[in-house]
RNA sequence: GGGCGCAUAGCUCAGCUGGUUAGAGCACUGCCCUUACAAGGCAUAGGUCGGGGGUUCGAGUCCCUCUGCGCCCA
């Protein structure tokens, strides 16, 4: 038997089991398992952004207690962790933490310093440096996030196996998501094209829809008028909210049930400032009732124009440079004077300025009508960026996923179905996005720290790519990086040669990579070139947990991948966890500046209380943060630490068999209850009601069992002590390998205590095999009711009974009589009377308390 | 505009397939320094289950409708 503390504290024993699990490898997966006896988890790896966000440990925490109860109940617990760090995210922080920016014409210098490491001065110029020594930044950068998250989950208590531990950037992430790729090209899921993209202008790359986010801004109306040509010669009014896209104007549309605009549809009408000649055309998206009716359609002003674009087969007249700009030269559409000077006024500049400028022209030529009327309207944004999105036209990778065929949107959502939602409404959200999709997903990015799309290009001999016939590398190749490494068949000075090649330059949308995790994490790579087996182990996986705001995007993706590379779901089951609210009841957000960080709160209330927080919380439900519930957690866990003293304070009970009192196998049989309920709770993965039925009991056990055998324990006649100090153990191990899941290191200090391994490498309790017809709920109804009558005497509880006398129905009065000598004891009553009366009698308490000597 | 979810005690929430006087915790109030526990324990009090209508012997629970809030998508 180990030693109990005189003074049990939760100080300070998150880092002592922290260490210790590490150190037994408690968590460790262990690979010979054969499949059924696997449960393995597909944990999304956070983005590593500098600071961790309550909702990931309040999710991160509601799934980590599933697993310690799978790993419990048996199974051999895959449960993997990794950071994402590859993007968009990683290389801003780069930006803003060095004070440099990435030029990929620049060479590579390799003893580059940058400038800054934290604290870049306002003023500061961002300092150009090549690609390799951007990525070497990012890097660094993300090392140092990645140590600060390893620490927080480490004192989290999470159960991760870490030497499991993944990058979405490493190069077994690379490999994965190159391989993967180069065989979705092969069966033809990956293609390019080019084609109008939507674009974001600062951080000048393309965006995929679900990155695409619409907020409300401040606009206006221009009404402006076109000229009719030939027998139709007067003006047609329009209504545009931008104005500054006439030069890329290349019809006017209306709806075809329009009557208003029926005589026009066939003719042609010349556009205000630069008169060029457009067909007046019919299409049903056109809005009647929006502005006059009848729209301009530029390409591109929006995803609407794009549809017109294509299905009405219209031609492309683009201004709008990558760089948000109107590009300098004029376009060859352009063929008067006055138009090239028209276009002259808007040459180079940014779409906000063209948009002042030919304002201006339009009111001094008088094809404006009125002042531009003000409005709100939703505006397209990258859900990172700070500037509208344009639309332009650039070579890009997809993916396919439905958005453009019936029967692969059918196909996933047949997957939707198939999948075990935790709750079951969150399917909806899935539903719902798979049938909104309106193009296949965009996978190219025109940045720097990402998986290289793994490509090169024939160049022609006038050096132009042939997109149609790329070069693929060797599967046993990967991961390679297209813009260093040289094709086979070529050397390195046909880099860029005519008759020589070219690498892609784009590296992958970073859920190209994390749509993959299940074969990153489960070494797929190694199955396919190496015959490796543990992937067979454990895919499908068996849950993925995640936050509701990554259903269409990263659960979608993955879902995809896995259906294309796999034929099957990517896991049998997802549990989507709730947002995390202000106690205002407002999401919690950077934004919103009312985020609170994990550490302190540990600290302040030991890691157990604001794991209780999130385990209190309904799987699925949106919840307030609570700092009052971290104080019932931590209430909870003190408790586990005084009540363990106690009971193990009693004396050790001898070996051998023990008439088990009816009082204690009453005790024993509503615990089992308990551990089936709890058992059933998570099973369903509900680790809120297990934890709910746990405590219930727990509290119970406490209040009133332990009062009530405690004296017997101590010193009663050998059997009915024995029969205490039996039950008191039994119960006491129950509950705290029950808590385990929810309370993992205030429960292994206790369970410490008496025996020498982690109460987390011990089994699932299993319900003892006690039964009983006795309820004690008669037994606590006289405690209660004694109890209150001390304190309305303001006597102390230690106080004596002079004389109790109980009546009630036969029945009740009945379940009182195996608990005489345990109420007399824990009660102190000197004499104790038990009246049955009818079974309809109402029950009486009436309690006569010693004189108080005082 | 469409979809999903929520509305129960002052606050945060349970209440599963409709069935005895609607539960818990927190906060409030009161009592107690009881040899497991005073950054604790015990106990009291607190609710027309958002409004209206319907189904049923019976509705917090099922149906309709209205109102308010949150999220997602247009």
């Amino acid at each position: 038997m180990n030693s109990i503390p005189e003074k049990p504290t939760l100080d300070g024993i998150e880092a002592r089991w922290a260490e210790r699990w590490e150190a037994d490898g408690v968590y460790r997966f262990d690979r010979g398992a054969d499949r059924d006896q696997v449960f393995s988890v597909d944990t999304p790896p956070p983005t590593v952004s500098g600071s961790i966000h309550m909702g990931t440990i309040f999710g991160y925490t509601q799934f980590d207690s599933v697993a310690r109860y799978q790993r419990m109940a048996g199974k051999q617990v895959f449960f993997p962790i990794g950071w994402d760090d590859n993007g968009l995210a990683t290389e801003r922080r780069t930006q803003n933490y060095f004070g440099v920016r990435c030029d990929p014409t620049k060479q590579y210098e390799p003893d580059f310093e940058p400038p800054f490491r934290g604290d870049v001065p306002a003023k500061h110029h961002e300092v150009p440096v090549s690609r390799p020594n951007f990525v070497a930044l990012c890097e660094e950068l993300t090392a140092i996030d990645e140590a600060v998250f390893e620490e927080i989950f480490r004192r989290l208590g999470m159960s991760f196996d870490w030497t499991l531990l993944y990058t979405t950037i490493d190069a077994g992430s690379r490999r994965t998501s190159q391989l993967a790729f180069l065989r979705n090209l092969a069966r033809g899921e990956a293609y390019s094209a080019d084609a109008p993209t939507v674009w974001d202008v600062d951080d000048r790359t393309a965006v995929a829809q679900a990155e695409i986010e619409d907020r409300e801004r401040p606009g206006a109306y221009h009404l402006l008028a076109f000229h009719g040509t030939g027998d139709n010669a007067g003006d047609v009014m329009i209504d545009t909210t931008r104005p500054e896209l006439i030069v890329s104007c290349v019809a006017l549309v209306a709806h075809p049930d329009d009557e208003r605009y029926q005589p026009l549809f066939g003719s042609t009408v010349r556009t205000p400032l630069f008169g060029v000649e457009v067909p007046v055309v019919a299409h049903p998206l056109a809005q009647p009732d929006k502005g006059t009716g009848i729209a301009m359609v530029c390409t591109f002003g929006d995803t609407t124009d794009v549809t017109w674009w294509r299905e009405l087969d219209l031609p492309t007249r683009s201004v709008i440079g990558r760089d948000g700009r109107i590009v300098a030269t004029p376009p060859e559409w352009l063929e008067t004077p006055e138009a090239l000077a028209a276009y002259e006024a808007i040459a180079g500049k940014t779409v906000k300025q063209a948009q002042a400028a030919t304002v201006e022209a339009l009111t001094a030529s008088g094809e404006m009508h009125g002042d531009p009327r003000p409005l709100m309207h939703p505006v397209k944004f990258y859900e990172r960026g700070s500037r509208p999105l344009e639309i332009v036209t650039s070579r890009q990778w997809y993916l396919r996923n439905g958005g453009r065929d019936e029967d692969r949107r059918n196909a996933f959502l047949a997957r939707g179905k198939e999948l075990d939602w935790y709750p079951d409404h969150m399917r909806h959200r899935y539903d719902h996005w798979v049938e909104g999709l309106n193009g296949d997903w965009l996978v190219s990015r025109q940045r720097f720290f990402g998986v290289p799309i793994p490509l090169w290009y024939p160049l022609d001999d006038d050096g132009e790519p042939r997109y149609d016939s790329p070069i693929v590398p060797a599967d046993d190749t990967l991961p390679i990086d297209p813009s260093t490494d040289v094709p086979p068949g070529y050397t390195a000075d046909q880099r860029g040669r005519p008759g020589g090649f070219a690498g892609d330059p784009d590296v992958m949308d970073t859920w190209a990579t994390s749509s993959l995790t299940p074969q990153i994490a489960g070494q797929w790579v190694d199955s396919v070139l190496s015959g490796g087996s543990l992937f067979g182990n454990v895919f499908p996986m068996d849950l993925r947990p995640q936050g509701p705001e990554i259903i269409r995007t990263w659960l979608f993706s993955t879902v995809v991948r896995a259906h294309y590379e796999h034929g099957s779901l990517p896991w049998t089951s997802t549990a989507i966890n709730g947002w995390i609210l202000d106690p205002d009841r407002k999401k919690m957000s950077k934004s919103k500046g009312n985020v609170v960080t994990p550490m302190g709160l540990f600290e302040q209330y030991g890691t157990d209380a604001v794991r209780y927080w999130a385990l209190a919380a309904r799987p699925g439900v949106d919840t307030a943060f609570s700092e009052d519930q971290m104080k019932v957690g931590r209430r909870l866990a003190t408790k586990l630490l005084n009540a363990s003293k106690f009971v193990l304070s009693t004396p050790d009970p001898s070996g051998g068999d023990v008439e088990i009192d009816p009082v204690d196998a009453a005790m024993l049989a509503r615990l089992g209850q308990t551990v089936a309920e709890a058992t059933t709770a998570f099973e369903g993965f509900d680790y809120a009601r297990a934890l709910e039925h746990t405590e219930s009991f727990f509290w119970w056990f406490c209040d009133d069992y332990v009062e009530l055998v405690k004296q017997r324990a101590y010193a009663g006649e050998a059997g009915a002590a024995e029969s205490a100090r039996h039950a008191l153990r039994t119960a006491l191990g129950t509950v705290q390998r029950m808590f385990a899941p929810a309370l993992p290191f205030v429960t292994d200090e206790v369970w410490s205590w008496w025996h020498d391994a982690s109460v987390h490498a011990e089994a699932w309790p299993a319900a003892p095999a006690v039964t009983s017809e006795l309820s004690l709920d008669a037994a606590s109804e006289v405690l209660a009711r004694v109890r209150r009558a001390k304190t309305e005497a303001k006597r102390s509880q230690r106080a004596g009974v002079a004389r109790l006398v109980v009546t009630g129905p036969a029945g009740w009065i009945a379940q009182l009589e195996p608990c005489r000598r345990d109420l007399v004891d824990a009660l102190t009553i000197a004499d104790f009377e038990l009246s049955a009366g009818a079974e309809d009698a109402a029950v009486g308490i009436a309690v006569e308390l010693v004189p108080d000597e005082a």
